[in-house]
DNA sequence: CCTAATCGTTAGGTATGCCTAAATTGTACT
DNA sequence: AGTACAATTTAGGCATACCTAACGATTAGG
């Protein structure tokens, strides 16, 4: 089975304590596929590091720090499933890939592969070579 | 700390096999960091799963549906440091990058990224974009 | 309010990969 | 062949993330 890391909790707090300011236990384990005690467990590790406020029986949201590393995340998330939608992906493949990609490469190659993708998007709309590579792969070559 | 998978021996089995023809413990936990009597144990696992003729005090080789998973995991392998080192990335961290990031995308994903990198290189040599790319990492804009 | 259902936490246990220390096997040199 | 050294395995633990079962708190309906 699948072990979670300590960032793909800080993000599922990330994204359900927006509505209400505040992560319920029961939510972020539905949201990750696990049962409550583990999130409880969880939870007051990340509080012990404080990335959380958590509050028993209350819920949890992110402390600044927290925040600060959630929004890091996020961005390094943005940039893998953005440059695996460029490649064809469809959003949703690209989405869950770059959730368990992320956590996984160094600064240096997120750091290139969002130049990447900045360039290409920067680029007038749909470079020539983003279309002859679409074409590369339904077809037989194009080029 | 991190944690190695299974998937991670069996690499370093395959490029410490080839020249003898068997990987001894110590080669096996040199190359990955770790300790021998973790190599040991987790040699036992591999064996009894079929993916390695692992004979105590002698060394372990990849069964043929080793060799067949190595070869797959060596392909994906390689595609991710091919991409990281087009987009500019030295070849070590592109490897080390490639190590980790590999064993956690789906086949999707990796099927049309070995696609793109194929793409490039089939390329006449250097297309223009990459050039351009290059220079946008370095000075400004290029475009 | 007070009980019932729901949600959360605590307690205790599993799986997995790693470690150190000690025992065992293999090897090389005299 | 015998002994000293090196490599490997065995034995016993640690850490981490997960689980189920049982207990405690919260909330909603009467």
């Amino acid at each position: 089975m699948k072990r979670l890391t300590r960032e793909e909790y800080i993000e599922a707090i990330h994204v359900l304590q927006k509505p209400v300011g505040r992560a319920k236990t029961g939510q972020i384990a539905a949201h990750m596929g696990v049962r409550p005690p583990s999130v409880t467990q969880m939870l007051i590790k990340l509080k012990d590091e404080g990335l959380v406020d958590y509050e028993p029986f209350v819920g949890a949201k992110l402390t600044p720090k927290g925040n600060a590393l959630a929004r890091e995340l996020m961005a390094r998330h943005k940039v893998i499933a953005d440059l695996l939608e460029i490649l064809g992906i469809d959003r949703e493949t690209a989405e869950k890939d770059a959730c368990v990609i992320e956590h996984h490469m160094s600064r240096e190659s997120a750091a290139r592969l969002k130049q990447f993708v900045e360039f290409v998007q920067s680029a007038p709309r749909d470079p020539q070579w983003v279309e002859r590579f679409r074409k590369y792969c339904e077809g037989g070559e194009a080029r």
